[in-house]
DNA sequence: GAATATGTTTAAAT
DNA sequence: CATTTAAACATATT
């Protein structure tokens, strides 16, 4: 058997995937000894491939967590290692016995002989040791009162706020809009003009949608290292013609990223 | 083979 | 000056 794709699917990896995988790599790997850290592509590296290896080879991985749109690895001593998959990174499980997937950038393998490795065919993605503490809030953690004074001072668009980075960390594209049909609320809309009522629904939205696909995702694939993570999208995707309710999903560019939406969505402006 | 997909960075516009 | 918008990047897939 060759090496087996832990995760996989036509658009990137979004904040519920990456809680997936948190999951899925701490129940495996969780106090295994990271015996060897291959090194394909070390351009993204904030250090030498040599001194990566020194400070992760021989520590025993801890845990693994997400954090914002990044995957957080925590060995021994402190260390952790942050991974952004950026637009096309994928875990594949890997055996010391078996050749490295196409476009590997990382390979880990533990104590036992399995590990997985990183790959992107774009090689965007990045892997940070000791990444910076950062502080803007993820999107599962911020406070209520923390995003309505969010809202309250951005006048951009309530999608492209949604996805903003340097705003709240983890919503992208494709869940920005399931987030945004759920509270009925148009992406159009700017973001200090939604009203208090339906921005404290948006809020809620937010967790109800991100933590529905986490669970989503665990049934359908959380048990099993192998196999195709497939999303649950309700009106993101251009084979999606009629929202759950019956309307007609119509499709705009809003900060040049495919938005898809309906007319139960109210437009604030 | 043109169009589509999308996160971040950098540049430009308001 | 601060904030918002747009373009650029890259390539497997439709």
């Amino acid at each position: 058997m060759g090496n087996q794709k832990i995760f996989k699917r036509l658009t990137m990896a979004e904040l519920p995937d990456l809680s997936v995988f948190a999951n899925i790599l701490t129940r495996r790997f969780k106090g295994k000894t990271l015996k060897r850290l291959e090194v394909k592509y070390a351009k993204k590296l904030n250090l030498t491939t040599a001194e990566l290896q020194k400070e992760l080879e021989n520590k025993k991985l801890n845990k693994v967590l997400r954090s914002g749109k990044t995957l957080q690895f925590h060995f021994e001593k402190d260390k952790i290692l942050g991974l952004h998959l950026m637009l096309r990174g994928e875990l594949n499980a890997v055996s010391e016995k078996d050749p490295l997937p196409k476009y590997t950038i990382l390979a880990f393998y533990f104590s036992g002989g399995e590990g997985f490795a990183v790959t992107d065919s774009l090689k965007q993605a990045t892997p940070t040791l000791s990444p910076p503490e950062n502080k803007v809030p993820d999107a599962l953690d911020i406070t209520e009162n923390e995003f309505l004074a969010l809202l309250k001072k951005k006048k951009k668009s309530i999608k492209e706020l949604l996805m903003d980075q340097k705003a709240l960390r983890g919503i992208g594209n494709s869940y920005g809009d399931e987030i945004l049909w759920e509270a009925r609320i148009s992406p159009l809309s700017v973001a200090n003009k939604i009203p208090e009522k339906q921005a404290r629904l948006l809020y809620e939205s937010i967790s109800k949608v991100l933590n529905q696909a986490i669970k989503d995702i665990t049934k359908e694939n959380g048990n099993e290292l192998t196999g195709e993570l497939r999303d649950f999208m309700k009106v993101h995707g251009a084979h999606i013609r009629k929202s759950p309710t019956g309307a007609n999903i119509k499709s705009d560019k809003i900060g040049g990223r495919s938005t898809y939406y309906t007319d139960e969505q109210h437009l604030y402006s």
